[in-house]
DNA sequence: CTGAGCACCTGAGGGC
DNA sequence: TGCCCTCAGGTGCTCA
């Protein structure tokens, strides 16, 4: 489900909430997501939450002990603050109680998702995220950045878009969605690229994860906001999941191609 | 090192 | 109605 625009959301609602919080107890209801949760319970009761920010497709919420509660929702996972007195949905593996009475409560039908606790490195941020690459909308995601690294890569452009250690928490809908903006082709190898539509990448990456994040992200079945609402972008999407339809720009009928194992939804005419 | 393929898991939807 | 197949916002492993 959730690419940066929609972590992005959910991070800002769940920072307010959850800023200050100290955790007195944790309720599994399933041994594990994508990895075990039985070492929540030694490691969070006690503990106070002091932000709360994104990095990636990550939420991360540095504690008052030096580690952090780092948290992903997969494909489908919804986080909800609310009372434990709501009945628990069916696919509601961890309830975290905290010291005003509200729950933080982790859905997730597929279980991709994950909760766990890292100790705190080298710039705030636990060891794992020194692979990744910068963030698409610092200003360390240039195109002299984009250009050079991708320099004889074989790999098709939308294959090197979607890598987290190229650019952080691009995935499947918004990689395609710039690709159509930028006028290339998904297909294309990524080190044939010219400094120039490297340049007009990042310019759209930017304008289409901005605009993704006022919009409170995408919903296309299961993302959710913390309050339950929905995200506005699905409306504005030209290309993601609209195999056959006609290009919104030229009318030729969308194409449809397997890259890295996903769709890869493009207009053969408008990009090349 | 790079790149491709597959596994992880549940549910929805289409074809028969 | 039911069965079987394919597909879905991600990540991380193995293999060549």
């Amino acid at each position: 489900m959730p690419e940066l625009p929609e972590v992005e959301t959910v991070a800002r609602a769940l920072a307010p909430v959850l800023t200050g919080r100290t955790i007195v107890r944790v309720e599994l209801f399933s041994p594990a997501v994508r990895t075990p949760l039985s070492p929540l319970k030694t490691a969070l009761p006690g503990r106070t939450i002091r932000q709360l920010f994104r990095r990636a497709r990550y939420l991360i919420a540095p504690l008052d002990n030096g580690t952090a509660l780092v948290v992903h929702l997969g494909m489908t996972g919804v986080i909800r603050v609310e009372y434990s007195s709501v009945p628990r949905r069916k696919h509601e593996h961890v309830f975290l109680h905290l010291d005003n009475g509200s729950v933080f409560r982790f859905e997730d039908v597929r279980r991709f998702g994950g909760l766990e606790v890292h100790p705190i490195g080298q710039g705030g941020l636990p060891a794992r995220f020194a692979a990744f690459g910068p963030e698409p909308l610092s200003g360390d995601f240039s195109a002299e950045y984009l250009y050079e690294h991708s320099r004889c890569r074989k790999t098709a452009v939308k294959t090197f878009l979607m890598d987290n250690a190229v650019v952080a928490g691009i995935g499947n809908i918004y990689a395609a969605e710039i690709l159509f903006a930028a006028g290339i082709d998904p297909r294309r190898e990524a080190g044939t690229l010219t400094s120039e539509q490297c340049r007009n990448l990042v310019k759209c990456a930017r304008r289409i994860l901005r605009e993704a994040i006022r919009q409170g992200g995408t919903t296309i079945s299961d993302f959710k906001h913390v309050d339950g609402s929905e995200g506005k972008f699905a409306v504005r999407l030209q290309v993601y999941g609209k195999s056959g339809e006609p290009c919104p720009v030229c009318g030729t009928k969308l194409q449809c191609v397997r890259l890295g194992g996903r769709s890869s939804v493009f207009c053969p005419r408008c990009q090349r």
